[in-house]
DNA sequence: ACTGTAAATGCAATATTATTGCTTTTACAA
DNA sequence: TTGTAAAAGCAATAATATTGCATTTACAGT
């Protein structure tokens, strides 16, 4: 088990090529925004990110990005916070773990082989073809229960 | 593994009572469109759900009961489809797993002990005090593949 | 049963968040 | 370079969520 780390935005442009996808300064923007914000994030979070940043996106374009960002895999939503918010990683096998502190709001990832593991046999059972698996653990973090 | 079952309306009261909460009849309302619909709804699909059964329910009392069934365990948010979107129901331990099919939109409930268990051990590596943990899957569903 | 009271609901207004159609700009391949 | 499809920006609108306050309701204690 290990806690995840961040991609560079270096990778990105590879990623993207990948999938047929442009590199443009705005999908930068997000990456980069969700990578320092370190915590899941609302389109409207990153928008202000960007801003003062000195730099300038369109919320549509967040939306937009947000979306496509989901679609290959890049990122994903997040059950504890309602709406359009976001985790920040991506995952080798797509299983996403998080540790959700109800008390501070703030969000670890991490990541479980067993657990994986377990998803998929689950999946397999019930013939259900997986793409990527969540686990999210809401509860109270060390630091809150002290 | 089991696939869950929903509670009934008469184990409702109980619920609310073990929570100082007092049953009334759009709370009933709510969790029996949650049952009936049998997949994660919005406020507004309850809303819909209660009107066309021929009773009646305020969209902002159905907010305001989301909260508080998520508050005392009873339903909770999906990561897969946005905003406020709900599952349908508690389960004994805290534990939810959902497998979610990305092609029909069927959503499907699942209980695994393993998974569970994996689940409390990650929490307890990590010093967290987990109250519920949900897993969520998705891909593509048997009906849906062939 | 009756009644007082806190809790819950309803209503109206508003705020926030998300989407759509269309135009302009930009990445990138030839 | 330059042509072109994709992406981003803009403006308008739609959908979703929240708030303050008036009214109604559940239910505990007579």
């Amino acid at each position: 088990m290990g806690i995840s780390n961040f991609p560079m935005i270096t990778s990105l442009r590879t990623t993207l090529k990948e999938h047929g996808l442009k590199d443009t300064q705005p999908r930068r923007f997000v990456l980069q925004a969700l990578e320092k914000l370190k915590k899941p994030a609302s389109p409207y979070d990153i928008q202000k990110w960007v801003d003062a940043k000195g730099g300038s996106i369109n919320a549509v374009t967040v939306y937009r990005i947000i979306e496509t960002f989901m679609r290959i895999g890049l990122v994903h939503r997040h059950p504890c916070d309602g709406h359009f918010s976001l985790c920040s990683m991506p995952h080798k096998k797509g299983h996403h773990g998080f540790l959700h502190c109800t008390s501070c709001g703030k969000t670890q990832e991490f990541h479980d082989e067993q657990l994986c593991k377990a998803e998929e046999r689950v999946a397999r059972t019930l013939k259900f073809r997986s793409s990527t698996h969540v686990s999210e653990i809401l509860g109270t973090c060390a630091a809150c229960a002290a």
